[in-house]
DNA sequence: GTCTATAAGCGGATAGAC
DNA sequence: GTCTATCCGCTTATAGAC
């Protein structure tokens, strides 16, 4: 494994248990087994290895995500339940991020904008998402305002649902991700079509 | 004002405007107009300060969130917008401990504790509101884990909206803020009485 | 590419005078 | 209660040898 690459899996490691306030680059340079200057060789400073990672996040997560989003789909309830899932775990293997994404898009104009591409390009994809369910008559008839207000819920809640269980205090483990996942499947089922009631 | 009172005051301004990350006890006494060494005098340190705005804003957020909670309910549509406007001013006001929260408790283990249980407590009003909305025939009827779900997505919402706004780029401002009441509204109209289909 | 050594600066925190 | 002075430790970042 290249050094460079070392120490980006090193820093995500050390980010993910403490934070990239309480880690230092000579923490990170130790724990990759080089020295500080050598790390220094390799990035400008610890701003420059924190963007490193978001590129690789970023790569990680267009894989996967349009990967499963564009599969065929038999049953839509399902294909939700399985990007759910995907988001979950991609949060967790980033969970860092996840926790400073505010402080450090704040303190990163270049990372702010980056951040945002990302953000827009995966809500498009929720938002299409959701069109298509309209269409094919899976979700009931929604206007405009209404679709997108739904993609952005669904959305929303993927996204934070795992700030939501740290800072409830719970454990971060398959039975609360689980509970998530439920929890998106009633948003969704309160918009699908009504055939229960119009057969009544 | 109490020289106390001036630190907590000024070092909100400051973390807000910056993160606790890059505002030091030093910025705080100066901006404060007092000496570090005073500083130190009414704080053991910056962990100290965070707490003393902490324990202001749960006080604060008491206050206003029960005095709305329980206040007479004659449109429960309205009365669920009210809470969630102050939520987001709420917010709002102690913005710097949204952008940070999950960082914030991860590495205080008293503040963790304190803001869980204020968590829970509020939570615990949302679900009741939501109990009371499902006897009044408002809700439609919900069993146990539908309620406690919706209470929880309402929840999550009010909580996060702010950070989704900020992490997908949008300015923070009045129409932004009702956008996410809109969305909220959304959500508990999915769940309301189906009168409207019953009548055909 | 990698190391050692070190400069430079900052932040946290305390001692002691007033 | 408040100030000045100061120390310690740590972090960043660079210079220069290998």
């Amino acid at each position: 494994m290249k050094t460079r690459d070392r120490i980006v899996e090193t820093a995500k490691r050390l980010f993910n248990e403490s934070g990239t306030g309480s880690v230092t680059t000579n923490h990170i340079a130790a724990a990759a087994g080089i020295s500080p200057g050598n790390l220094y060789y390799h990035f400008r400073n610890k701003e420059d290895i924190i963007r490193a990672i978001f590129d690789e996040m970023v790569a990680y997560g267009r894989e996967g995500f349009t990967s499963i989003a564009f599969a065929p789909v038999s049953d839509p309830l399902r294909s939700m339940e399985e990007i759910f899932r995907f988001i979950q775990n991609f949060n967790r293997r980033y969970i860092f991020f996840k926790r400073e994404l505010p402080s450090l898009v704040l303190g990163d104009p270049v990372l702010k904008e980056r951040y945002k591409a990302s953000h827009q390009a995966t809500l498009a994809l929720v938002r299409a998402s959701v069109d298509r369910a309209v269409q094919t008559g899976f979700l009931r008839p929604l206007d405009e305002e209404e679709r997108q207000g739904l993609a952005e819920m669904s959305w929303l809640i993927a996204l934070f649902w795992i700030n939501y269980l740290e800072v409830s205090g719970e454990k971060i483990d398959e039975s609360s991700l689980e509970r998530g996942i439920a929890i998106s499947r009633m948003l969704i089922e309160a918009f699908m079509g009504r055939e229960d009631i119009s057969r009544e």
